[in-house]
DNA sequence: TCATTTTACATTGTGCACAATATAATTGCG
DNA sequence: CGCAATTATATTGTGCACAATGTAAAATGA
């Protein structure tokens, strides 16, 4: 009949988003020793990465385009990351609406241990049923299209 | 030089656990109108669809075991959701430190607005850049192996 | 110029996530 | 049986996400 198989289209084994909700919070799990390491979250760690790429101070409409996040995310977020010491905020002088946000060396020093984690652990992420590349471009075909 | 080659490995563009992060997030939003009308959010959603399968009462830890969540998200979830009419939470009788979580028939209704609301919309995810089965099925085995 | 609009960030309020811990019921074992 | 271990859910505390709103600075334009 019908209405069963309408069923289907609302089954959370068909469901593209609720595959990516539950991989994307294992796979932070999975980050967990490194993270607790660092003594940071998941977020924060996003944050540094942007920072470590950029020459220069970002502001906070930067980091907030790059990770697809606002204001009401990010600034309690950079808050508590510079109460810990990781980065400076400062109002810039030529526009004083923008906060400039900038890696400490302390911030900076994480990146190695990051590293470090990350050549050690890559090798897990292996088995038949995983294609990574092919997993990433997909994603960056959904990500465009989603953007 | 070999540091910046390091670097790499924590650029913010390499990261899967970055691109599933986002895709959830995107996705999720792309379920707002959906979800408005519905009156509900997404973890909630996920709960209805678990309890629209389900011919009789689910359990608190069936719940969580399917939708990879624990006791500390789910209880005050679903009491939120009891007090809106979507379900039913009742300790068991056999096993006093059992909850069984059952839908209502308002909860029940609200799966005719989400079929109908898939079949108009699941058009829209195609792209040149997307293989909607195929991303499904990478992500299968990333579950499998992250679960 | 100066009022209007736009922009950048901050604040507030709600609802997840999840680690850690608590509590009470059930099970297992000597 | 009696009690230690296990199990199922609840509670507490912290930190995101994000919608909605506020605020002040900068850009715009008649």
């Amino acid at each position: 009949m019908d209405a069963n198989r309408d069923a289907l289209l609302v089954q959370l084994d068909q469901q593209l988003c609720f595959k990516l909700y539950a991989a994307s919070r294992l796979m932070v799990k999975a980050y967990r020793p490194l993270l607790d390491d660092m003594g940071i979250t998941y977020p924060q760690y996003l944050v540094l990465m942007v920072l470590w790429e950029s020459e220069s101070a970002l502001t906070v409409g930067d980091l907030g385009e790059r990770l697809i996040l606002d204001s009401g995310t990010l600034t309690p977020l950079l808050k508590r990351m510079e109460l810990n010491g990781l980065l400076r905020r400062q109002r810039s002088d030529e526009d004083e609406r923008q906060v400039r946000v900038s890696v400490t060396k302390a911030g900076k020093a994480l990146q190695v241990k990051a590293i470090d984690w990350v050549k050690r652990s890559s090798s897990q992420l292996h088995s038949e049923d995983l294609d990574v590349a092919a997993l990433q471009t997909q994603l960056k075909g959904l990500l465009k299209m989603l953007g």
